[in-house]
DNA sequence: TTTCTTATTAGTAATCGTTCCGATTATCGG
DNA sequence: CCGATAATCGGAACGATTACTAATAAGAAA
């Protein structure tokens, strides 16, 4: 992992490189204290700072995202390449979606606004499959 | 204001019909503090919890919307036609954008899942034409 | 209008996710 | 190995939101 970017120099640290790790290998946009809970065994004077900390560093380095989808906490993703969010509006789940992205309606916005447009995100709100056949 | 929907019935509350009156009144997407503020001066003894309880009943009457931006706080709009919304990341303001909307990647997205879509939301990132004149 | 029921409010305490702080530990360049 | 300082731990602090209780007010019925 290159710890470098924005300017900032990084050190290593090992609670680092394993919350990466954890977050690279789950794809349930998991809480901070998810992941917290997952390391404690690991690391047995974790702090929950420790993972918010990091948290905001892999951020910055670009090596994850903060999602927003609704609740009253945090959830992330390792997750870098362009990609949507199905969000279900009965449990909460989260599942990424890539089949399609759509660059050109960046383009579309440009053209009528004085804006300043980087990119977008688009998040799709319904009912996952298992919600779906529970009721 | 009709108060009717879900099932419940609300009475009329001169708290909330003013809530509504200010939020409509605004295009900030505005915080709860920033309308208990508007308001206190006309009931002096308003409490925040009742800007939050009748945001909620409002969302609930399907009179307004929450938003999430990726602030600690949550923001709010009375706006209910469809439209997406721009996001200067250097200030933080939010404007609305209804010049084009996509139904279309609804069906596209439909397609290629088994979750059952309702509806999307869009935000675009970049800079508001104040903060690129600024730098 | 008067009475009665109960939704709504004000005021405050509690909650909960997140951030901050001081002392200790670990990284890493010299 | 040493020294500088970034990162950790543990816990306190913070800030937005929610919950609780007694008082108030809407609105239906008499």
């Amino acid at each position: 992992m290159k710890q470098e970017h924005s300017g900032k120099n990084y050190r290593y640290s090992r609670q680092r490189e394993r919350i990466l790790e954890v977050l690279r290998s789950t794809e349930s946009h998991p809480t901070a204290s998810w992941l917290y809970d997952k390391l404690k065994p690991e690391f047995p004077r974790l702090s929950l700072g420790t993972v918010y900390r990091n948290l905001a560093i892999l951020i910055d380095l670009g090596f994850a995202r903060k999602i927003d989808a609704g609740s009253t906490f945090d959830r992330f993703e390792a997750k870098t390449e362009p990609h949507y969010h199905l969000i279900c509006r009965k449990c909460g789940k989260i599942e990424d979606f890539e089949k399609h992205f759509f660059p050109e309606i960046d383009e579309e916005i440009r053209r009528s606004t004085d804006f300043d447009i980087e990119g977008h995100r688009i998040d799709f709100f319904g009912t996952c499959s298992d919600c779906n056949r529970k009721s």
